[in-house]
DNA sequence: TCAATATTGAACGGTCGCGTTTAATTGTAC
DNA sequence: GTACAATTAAACGCGACCGTTCAATATTGA
């Protein structure tokens, strides 16, 4: 195969006005929602012609589709537990809880949530992206900080997966629910939920003098 | 007013073919979504004339809020905690565990939670309408319960609505998340959450002998 | 029987938006 | 310059569907 370096002749593809579509079709679908949103006005916010969105996706799915791509894309760069904050047991988890609660209840995040959610019925590929990107990956991620907290004889944690999921979900208690179905939840619930959240687990999991 | 019992003349409205109309409504909004649900579609399935719905909800977002209203007029009736299981306390809280996370993890839950998040955006007050239906119900119910327990002397819990929200998202765990975007939750997985949820909730509020 | 309302079937106007076509223009490689 | 492909603007066909109107029929209370 000599195709790899070879060059197509002809005018080349404006990657730049590609990017330009996928951020507009993004920004539409999930403000507006899929059914909601014309590719006419698409291509409008993206200074671009109908028929380039058309050359470039084929179809309005596939559109959608790399939208979705895209958000995941920027989604993965948000998982970097490196910076971790030194401290006790208890103020590294209160920090980790309030940094994945701000991430996770950002307007944005919840919209687009919503708008995934409603068209896996459709494409379930889409759903199982996201799970991906996002909740998958961030639970790794911190599972890995649980097992190195338990060798360093902080915590005594049978099921670190499991864990994982019970610390998280504490932390985003029923303030995830509420905001997704528009009720507001305040500073005050948050932070009592995160609090909340760091006693029970340590209870549960805490090696003797951590507790 | 003399109009409370006064029947207006006339033909009366069929509340037979009313009945009908919101059910066919409801199956096609919570399963293709609003957008792609067509009214002429409902009234056939109906079996009823196009013309009555608009006589009846006068439009197409009427339509959809008597849906919202109906659906959630039955989940209503499913929060009767009243047949408390006899048993420990650990056994109890399994069960009820059990039975929340079977309740709210039935397809057609998955499906009407994604669309009522979705529509909430547009129409806010269908958000409310279903926490207050469903969620916000249940936790007061279950408070109720852990206040209860709490009188009983099993369990020691300062704040009941707080450990409420703690004991459910852990029962719900990641499980919750992965049905909402098609991903298969196993059976052992959803009843390895429900026991790790019990064994950390009385790490952290059982009362002496009950742990 | 009469008056008043509900229901029906059909048709219509109007809007919106997808996806396609065409002809002309612009940009890149050779 | 020439060949080739991307981009553009405009227009079109087409289908879906909302909401309305109208005449005819059915159902109730007085």
């Amino acid at each position: 195969m000599s195709t790899a370096i070879r060059k197509k002749p002809g005018r080349p593809s404006d990657q730049v006005k590609r990017a330009a579509i996928v951020e507009a079709a993004a920004r539409s679908f999930f403000d507006a929602g899929f059914a909601a949103s014309s590719i006419e006005q698409i291509a409008a916010d993206a200074g671009v012609s109908k028929v380039t969105v058309y050359n470039h996706f084929g179809d309005k799915r596939g559109l959608f589709g790399a939208a979705v791509e895209s958000e995941c894309e920027k989604m993965r760069g948000h998982f970097s537990l490196d910076e971790m904050p030194a401290g006790s047991i208890r103020e590294r988890l209160t920090v980790i809880g309030e940094a994945m609660f701000a991430f996770l209840s950002r307007p944005e995040m919840i919209q687009f949530e919503r708008r995934i959610a409603a068209e896996t019925e459709d494409e379930p590929a889409i759903g199982q992206a996201f799970l991906q990107a996002g909740p998958w990956r961030m639970k790794q991620a911190f599972s890995a900080f649980l097992i190195h907290a338990e060798q360093c004889g902080e915590l005594a944690i049978p099921d670190p997966a499991l864990a994982a999921e019970q610390f998280v979900s504490m932390c985003k208690g029923m303030g995830d629910l509420e905001q997704r179905f528009g009720a507001p939840v305040s500073q005050e619930d948050s932070a009592k939920r995160i609090a909340g959240a760091v006693e029970v687990f340590l209870s549960a999991y805490a090696k003797g003098r951590h507790r």
